[in-house]
Parts: structure tokens; sequence; C-alpha cells
RNA sequence: GGUCGGUUAGCUCAGUUGGCUAGAGCAUUCGGCUUACAUCCGAAAGGUCAUAGGUUCGAGUCCUAUACCGACCACCA
């Protein structure tokens, strides 16, 4: 052996003997073995792994190879995620540096290009989990678009649509015009802006506006039922300068009496309170800026122009007209696409809806009766908290990279037909022939948000033997997944699991934190403090990186990640190392001990009993998710008191301790493994290696020592 | 405005149902190339556990209030 360990000449070709040798795969389950499944939440395939990645991969990882070398019929499914949204933004970006569009393809060819890069960045990122040293079963692995897990997401959508459970709305969506898609209130970043706020005169009333350009889309004036100054002008009408339209003056107490001069012009087509304001009080709507961004059903002169020349053209007539009485600096709050950093449009469109109501008292009744368990309490408040106040749910979106959603309209009779994915030769409600599928996808988080099941369920379906994968497996042991998709995922995957199988998803849940720059700082491309995982692996080797990741905080909260700590864990790999290595130069051949030699020499007798207790209490805390603990408890036991005491302490007494020194190694190397699984795996090999003998994530975990 | 957190050594964090003479890693200081490891060994220094009250034989740990910091959500035309 080598005075330090290279992780660089060890870990690809242990991975590979690994995989090679199938022991990602779940054994024959044999009568009483117990299943020990994760589903891996699957990474987006459009880009590299950040250390978010690497600290959910190595949890799973550590719990995988901890049950695993318990006996348990382990599975951890690895996937991939097309990612809708993110993955045709980042690709059209990429399209405009070659100076080209979105609008330069036909759907079929612009869908074509898309899997053809996902599918590439599918096995770029596939490479870097093996970098990682993640044990999961790739000859299992699912991606989000292959066509048995779309035709499950079929099956659910028409179950839903059966059920009632799915309407076609027309409401307020958040629009971006640049993506040309609608997002969920979810997606769309809120941010505080400088702008002006306008008081423009109608007539018998002044009315204040961030946004002139719509006033063509007004549909009445609203003041606060209670102010005193107005009352006399409920039911009397206003009149919109330059186009001299006239609305009614109406009275809703959603109006701040307060703010601008307290009247307010109501423009349903865009704005969400407005939108309200005019259900409750019967107003119709006038939509007066397209989907491009571009203004439509306005005065000719106005028509094509983009919403801020408009703005400019508006406010000059008016000023022309005397019909601007002031204009004051306001900071106001605006919505951005969360993607392109756009402004986003209120527009009204009509979009599938799912009811969530019922869901969401499904998933909320599973949660408090504990069919699931959160770890941490402070999770399950959250995900209560949002599964109480669930909206319903807007799953329509007009992107090309997704799943088109089973949606037929008959372009005689109107009707739409939905099916579970297969073209309708005619429309059932009137039998006529031609029908117009939705072009819109559905919303990633409604296919991923059934994950669960559909990819235990499309396993079955591609191997129909005397085995189900999904009767055995599901609901899964554990759900590993970050706090910041508690909405947008867990709480879907609760609520679409139980509602398509009629039993929870996952039994236990667990939310880690997540990874920030070694000042608690929040890592972004932007600050300049990313650190790159696969540069970390390539420096200090995928064990530190690993041992990095869960070393010193909760994996419940937020860790913070240096370089220095990494660097402080590959000494600690090294350091086991180096304990091999004295060891194995103290004899010819080591031999695998089923239990501990026999001694009666009080130092023997301490690190033995030392071990187990050891042993003993990072089964406990492995159970317990406590990661950082076990993996702390474990530092302490190697290098305190095996090395630095123990082995110390037999340099003088060299031969008679040397089996016991072996005994405590090979032990030792067991309780390593799940957290640093290649330098474990390496020693063993060096110094245990025997082909008879096995590799040593495929040995029991000290048990009952 | 709503929800959920945090405040413990210079830094980053642990501290499970209250018993702590409050711990770890990194950083610091001093001394060591001792033939497994200098990616090391030995030793040391460093905290009135945000503040104020309360419960208790006993509080970093429970309760109340205050201050400051943070996350997510909503949002005034």
């Amino acid at each position: 052996m080598e005075s330090r360990f290279d992780h660089l000449k060890y870990e690809g070709q242990i991975y590979k003997s690994w995989e090679k040798g199938g022991c990602f795969i779940p054994k024959k389950i044999v009568r009483g073995t117990l299943p020990y499944s994760i589903i891996m939440p699957p990474p987006n395939a459009n880009d590299d792994l950040h250390v978010g990645h690497a600290r959910f991969l190595t949890i799973q990882d550590i719990l995988i190879r901890f049950y695993r070398m318990r006996g348990y019929s382990v599975l951890w499914l690895p996937g991939a995620d097309h990612a809708g949204i993110e993955t045709q933004y980042v690709f059209e970006k990429k399209l405009a540096a070659e100076g080209k569009s979105r609008f330069d393809y036909s759907r079929e060819e612009l869908f074509e290009s898309l899997m053809k890069y996902t599918l590439n960045y599918k096995g770029i990122m596939e490479n870097q989990i093996r970098a990682i040293g993640c044990s999961c079963d790739w000859t299992k692995s699912k991606f989000t678009l292959d066509k048995d897990i779309i035709n499950i997401v079929y099956k659910t959508f028409k179950k839903l649509y059966d059920d009632g459970l799915v309407y076609r709305g027309e409401t307020t969506v958040n629009y971006c015009t640049k993506c040309g898609t609608a997002f969920s209130q979810l997606e769309v970043n809120h941010s505080e802006e400088e702008g002006f706020l306008y008081t423009i005169d109608y007539g018998s009333i002044k009315i204040s506006t961030t946004r002139p350009e719509t006033i063509f889309a007004d549909s009445a004036v609203c003041v606060n039922p209670k102010d005193e100054r107005y009352k006399k002008y409920v039911g009397q009408e206003a009149l919109i300068p330059i186009v001299n339209r006239k609305i009614p003056i109406i009275a809703d107490q959603v109006v701040d009496i307060e703010f601008g001069t307290g009247a307010l012009k109501v423009t349903p087509a865009h704005d969400f309170t407005d939108f309200e304001i005019g259900r409750n009080h019967n107003l119709s709507y006038i939509s007066v800026i397209g989907l491009d961004g571009r203004m439509i059903n306005v005065p000719p002169k106005y028509v094509g122009k983009k919403v801020l020349s408009a703005r400019e053209m508006v406010i000059k007539d008016l000023k022309k007209e005397g019909k601007l009485v002031s204009e004051k600096k306001n900071t106001h709050v605006v919505g951005r696409c969360y993607r392109c950093n756009s402004l986003i449009e209120p527009m009204v469109l009509k979009q599938w809806f799912i009811k969530t109501d019922k869901l969401s008292a499904l998933a909320l009744s599973a949660i408090n009766q504990k069919q699931i368990k959160f770890d941490i309490k402070k999770y399950e408040k959250i995900a209560k908290n949002w599964l109480k106040n669930l909206k319903d749910w807007n799953v329509s979106r007009q992107i090309v990279w997704g799943i088109q959603i089973p949606a037929w309209r008959c372009n005689k009779c109107m009707e739409w037909t939905i099916t579970e994915g297969e073209t309708p030769s005619m429309c059932p409600k009137c039998g006529h022939t031609e029908l117009k599928r939705d072009p819109d996808t559905f919303d990633t988080w409604f296919s991923s948000g059934q994950w669960p099941f559909a990819t235990l369920l499309s396993l079955d379906e591609s191997n129909k033997k005397d085995f189900s994968y999904f009767d055995y497996y599901y609901p899964t042991s554990v759900m590993e997944t970050a706090y910041d998709i508690i909405p947008f995922w867990v709480i879907r995957m609760i609520m679409l699991g139980i509602y398509a199988t009629g039993s929870v998803p996952f039994k236990r849940i667990l939310i880690h934190g997540l990874v920030r720059d070694g000042q608690g700082q929040k890592i972004s491309k932007s600050k300049g403090n990313v650190i790159n995982p696969l540069v970390m692996i390539e420096k200090y080797g995928a064990d530190a990186l690993r041992s990095g990741l869960i070393w010193g905080a909760l994996v419940e909260n937020d860790i913070s990640l240096s370089e220095e700590k990494i660097r402080a864990q590959r000494n600690f790999a090294n350091k086991i190392w180096n304990i091999a290595r004295y060891i194995s130069q103290g004899t010819d051949e080591v031999k695998i001990r089923s239990r501990a030699p026999k001694s009666s020499l009080e130092a023997d007798v301490k690190i033995i009993k030392k071990l187990k207790n050891t042993a003993r209490s990072i089964t406990r805390l492995i159970e317990k998710h406590r990661l950082n603990e076990a993996i702390e408890k474990l530092y302490n036991f190697i290098w305190k008191s095996f090395a630095n005491e123990y082995l110390e302490s037999t340099k003088t007494r060299r031969k008679e301790s040397q089996k016991i020194l072996e005994y405590v190694l090979q032990e030792s190397l067991k309780l390593v493994h799940p957290f640093m699984p290649f330098v474990s795996e390496a020693i063993w090999g060096e110094v245990f290696g025997d082909k008879k003998k096995g590799l040593l994530i495929e040995q029991r975990w000290p048990v009952n020592l």
C-alpha cells in the first residue's frame, strides 16, 4: 500500500466492479426479506450536477448502502427529468446564441432537437451520479418522457377527468410573453420596482393607475363603499379618456381608500384583483394585450405596439387632452418570469385545471393519520399549511417540451374529448371526424407528482413475470428531497399517489436543507461562490465530498460547505487508509473473522467493547437519519479511540495484538462504507482482498457483535 | 400581511424526553519529520449558550415578552 490514498487510482475502477458485479440490483427476494426502497428525485437532464444534487445523492446513498448491508432487499431507482420549461429555456438560449429561435422550427422538429439535447445531458448527468458513488440500480433507470411513464400520466388525467376533477377554466394566468407560456403562481418571482403612479381624469372621478395603457380594457371604476368622498357617484358613469367610452362606477371593499385617489379602474383581463372584481360584479372583459405582448383591440394607432411604448403613447395623448392629472414616482411590486426575468402579464386564458380540494383532503388525512411520517415537524407544518391553502391547479403549459395533454376538441360542436392518449377517430358528442388536439403540455409537476408509482408500475409493464415491483416496493420506504420543493412536488406526490393507487406513495419523508458556501451564504453564479462537486471529487475524492456534505449540520438544516471542510474529510479518508497500511504491514495474510479474537488484555477488551458500542449507536443514528451524528461518532472512534489510543498502545506488543487490530479494522471498514464507499472498498481490496470473500459492499453490517 | 425557522467558542455548526464541569471540525498558539499517516502526533487557549422575566431541586434545553437575522408565500390598482 502506498503512503497516501490515491482516490484517482481507485474510484473509477471500484465503481465499475460494483456495477458490473450487479451489486446495485436488488437480490432475489426470499421469503421474509424486507423491502427498502427509495425513488431518486430525478435530476434535471439539462445541466451538470451541482452540490445540492451531490448532497441528496449522498444522503440517499448512505441509507441505501446501510440497509443493503443489513440484508434488506434494496431498490434505489434512478431517473432523469425532462424539466419542461427549464430545459426549453436553456435550449432556447442556446438557439439564440446561434442566431435562431424556436419559431424557426415546427413543433416536431423542436421536440426532436430537445429530446436529443436532453438525452445527451442525461448521459452526462448519469456519469456524474456515478462519480459521487451512488449505488442505484441503473438497469431500472427511468426518464420522465418514457412511453410507459407517459401512458400512466395519461391514465391519471383521464381518471381525474372522469371523476369530475378536471375542468377547463377561464381565469387570469401569469403569462410570460417571451417564454410564450403561462406559469403557475409558484413560478413567478415578485420584486419591488420603481415606477410611476398616474392619476387620470375619468370625468366625474379621478383614478390612479400604474398601467395607463390598459385603460382601453376598463370595464368599470371601483371605489370603496365606505368612502364618503365617492358615495354619491356609485351607480353613475365615468368616461374613459381618448376613446370616450362610458363605464359604470361600482363599489367593492377590496379598494383601499388610502391608496392614490381611492378610485380604481377595473381591468378584468389584465389584473388578478380586477378579474375577481369583474367576476363578482358581472363585468365583461376586453383583452388589449396579445400573447406576443403587443396591443390588440385598441384604437388603430396603438395596435401592434409593445406594452411599454403603448404606455408612453397613451400618456402623451392623455397630456394632450389634459386628462393626466398627475404623475408620481411609486414603488410597486411586479411579477417576473422565474426563467427569463421578463415582466409577467396577467392574461385571461382558457386552461386545464385540476380541482384540488378533494385531493388535498386525502393528503391531509393521510398525514394526520401518520400513514406518512415526516421526520421533521417543521416540514410537516409547511406541507399541511400548503395543503390547506391550495388553489385549483392550472396544469396547462404552452410549451412543446413536455407531455402533450391528451385533449381533443371537435371542430364542429367545439366539445372536448379526453382520452388515455389515443387519438379519437371521431367526436363522441356529435360524431364529427375532425378534431384538433390541444397543443399544450402538462406542467412537469403534474407528471413528476406521479413519479413514485409511475416508475414502479412501468417496471412491471416491461417485466410481466411472477414478481411485481409495485406490490413489493410500494409505498416506498423514504422520500428524501429538498424543502424548497415541498409545495411543488412533495404534496402533489402525496395527493396524486393516494388518488391513483389508493395508498400513500411513501412511508417516511426526510427533507434535507440546502448547501451554502463556507460563510453560510446562498450559492449563486453571480456571487461567484459556486462549489463544483466534480472539481472537488477530482481534487479530494468522492468520499471527502460526501462526508463534507453531511458533516457538521443536521440533514434537515442548510449546510455550509467549504473547501477546507472537504479537505478535512479527505484527511480522514487518508487516516483510515494509513491505519490499514500499518496493520497490513504487520502480517502476510489477513483473515476475515466472524467474531472478535479472544483476549484478556485490558486494552484489547476495551477497544472491542468500544467498537460494539460505536456500531450500535451508529446503527441507531442512521435509522433515525441523524447522519451528522453518526459520522462524527465514527470519526471519533476511528481516529481517537482506534488509531491514537489503541493502535499506539500496541506498538510495544505488536505481535500479540495483530489479530485484534485486523478485526477492529475489518468491522470499522463496514461502518465506514456507507459514508465513504470508495476508500473503504479500496482498503478492503488491499487488505482483505480475495475473490472468494467478495466486495465490502456485499458484507453484512456489524450487528450483535 | 401570512406561515415556518434561527440567535451556543474567531468561523461553520452539534447539543435526542431539562441533570453540562457546554462539544466537534476548521482557524489560532506552543512543542515535535516518533520507521502507518506532516493529508501527521502531543499540548494549549478560546463561550455570563441574543436580552428580560417565569416554571423547576436543577434550563442552552420548557413558557412569555422583546430585539435582531433568515426562508417561503401573498401583495395596493
